[in-house]
DNA sequence: CTGTTAGCGCATTCAC
DNA sequence: GTGAATGCGCTAACAG
């Protein structure tokens, strides 16, 4: 089946390339009968434009990068939905990269995206960067980014944020209010300002109350290493000063506080109360302990896109600053307890 | 900032485009000491090619697109994920698109397909679709397809897919066994293998334990209207015959059961055991009573990425027909009810 | 081993 | 209104 190109069109019209080219973007200087004619035949052959002589010709590529720790995780999953859905209302393809938590791999992808291969990025950093060097040159390079989430504190970039430290604080506010008083704070990595932000407000929480907060009840997790993570948690927990509540600042903490409850036959929560961020809005209604708060992440990524967008098509250099705090939700179903 | 492009680098070199081309693509006809200068002054300057020109050059652009019908499901996260590996692997780029269970969008992206935007392509089908073909027609240009999960019958393409109809009959064994006599099933979209031929092994089960099927027990679900699902979920569950046993074709499904379940009032898995296939491995221990059916996603998705790249690079137009079968696995937490 | 030439398919000058 | 010519950045054929 030969490809059908412009050209072909052309010859077919006995027209020039140039007009039939000037004809499917519907220019002015174009006859409507003309206009027609090529409309007809394109639709006839089923012609579709090849992107990348257009894109090589117009430094555009109408293409977006998303770039995040992982994706088997409902906030990502969740984000890059709404993402896709902006993304195809203004016609825009989207290219997913996974750091899969790793600071080199956020490197390496984002000197690949020097290439000019996109218009813009979407980034949730990764757990291991503290060094933001090569979205700093990227973003020199001319290409917009916006950060979501797991922002960039250092780099005046645009952002789509939750109100961290206040739903850190409600978080704490909760567990304390049901009487805890021991409350261990799980971070993912002391280099996401998410983790630092919640634990701050967590803190605060504490000092509101009149509570002493105990630097020994905060456990710096690793966000690649699951079963030390788990060992951690289950050491905390076997200590004969335990904590009597677990504040998760994501999701997987979350779910390995819960299991390590399992292995160690403490109730949740009885004997330890466990409250964690998390996206699992559908399983929520599984176990009614299980009480979270919980990010509006389809939200996020369509503000994030549309920011994104706006960036790339203000065309200026001076690229968008903009931040935007959405709200997150507290949700508790077993208000009884 | 000046982009930097093989001219440049020709003219600081006193070399040709050309050489300096090769140079970068370390061929043969090079000597190492030119190499060895381009490379440092590539490395100097930050040289990264211009993928599109390069595509445009080649026919090729070392991009792959992944079609599926929703992202927030931790099935495809899975599968992306395994996808994403292979494809990072071997230097692919991973274009992401969502039909939302919709033919429509997916017959929309699959002509924006036609444009040689990409060199192959992983498909899950919509719930929607039961012609196949935008496929066919995608095909014949040339894009390799590879099909996982939610494959084409019809179609004689590569494919990727878990043993439903044995999983299927598995499940209802299981619930057979503990005791159930009358169980639902629950199907995602009369369109897709998968819902019937889990729904065979399930009426196979019935057979062989000489147990009557009642068709009426087998409710049609609809792809992409929650709410209906949910009421028509109740309604059986309201029945003064109401099932004894459900057997949820996808995960989606058995949440809905189970809130179903909750909001009457009956207890799982005493009034009502419900199965369902599910990827929610995490969540899985959030309830001892949840028995699931697990496929392999990452798995899936690796071997389907795995024989694309094979199928992209044999680069003869008779594709490969090759068919994978995976199994699923039967988790049971709470094996003493 | 290296340089010259000629496009890939499209969009944009500049002519007429 | 339309056509002819030029080049986006890169690769490949052909020389030498």
């Amino acid at each position: 089946m030969a490809t059908v190109d412009l050209k072909r069109l052309a010859k077919e019209l006995n027209l020039a390339v140039s007009t039939v080219s000037r004809a499917l973007r519907d220019s002015y200087e174009i006859s409507a009968e003309t206009k027609q004619r090529v409309f007809e035949l394109a639709r006839k052959l089923n012609y579709v434009p090849n992107p990348y002589a257009s894109s090589l010709r117009k430094h555009k590529s109408k293409t977006i990068a998303v770039v995040i720790p992982e994706i088997a995780n409902n906030f990502f999953a969740l984000a890059i939905n709404g993402i896709e859905s902006i993304a195809q209302e203004k016609g825009y393809h989207v290219l997913i990269y996974l750091t899969h938590e790793q600071y080199a791999r956020e490197l390496s992808i984002s000197r690949h995206l020097q290439s000019g291969r996109v218009d813009g990025l979407l980034v949730s950093l990764s757990g291991e960067t503290n060094n933001y060097d090569h979205l700093q040159e990227l973003k020199q390079t001319g290409v917009p980014i916006v950060f979501f989430d797991r922002i960039c504190e250092s780099l005046n970039s645009a952002r789509v944020i939750t109100n961290d430290f206040e739903s850190g604080m409600k978080a704490a506010d909760h567990l304390i209010e049901r009487g805890c008083r021991r409350i261990a704070y799980l971070s993912i990595s002391h280099n996401l300002s998410i983790a630092n932000k919640r634990m701050d407000g967590y803190i605060r929480a504490h000092e509101k109350h009149g509570l002493p907060f105990d630097p020994k009840l905060v456990l710096q997790c690793s966000a690649n290493d699951n079963d030390g993570n788990y060992k951690a948690i289950l050491n905390l927990l076997k200590k004969k000063n335990r904590p009597d509540g677990i504040f998760a600042s994501v999701e997987k903490l979350a779910i390995l506080s819960y299991q390590a409850c399992d292995e160690l036959k403490l109730r949740i929560p009885e004997d330890v109360k466990v409250l964690g961020f998390s996206n699992l809005e559908t399983a929520a209604w599984l176990n009614p302990s299980l009480t979270t708060i919980t990010q509006p992440a389809f939200e996020i990524g369509k503000e994030a896109a549309a920011l994104l967008f706006k960036t790339i098509e203000k065309k200026s250099m001076n690229f968008s600053e903009e931040k935007l705090v959405l709200n997150s939700t507290l949700i508790v179903r077993n208000s009884t307890k």
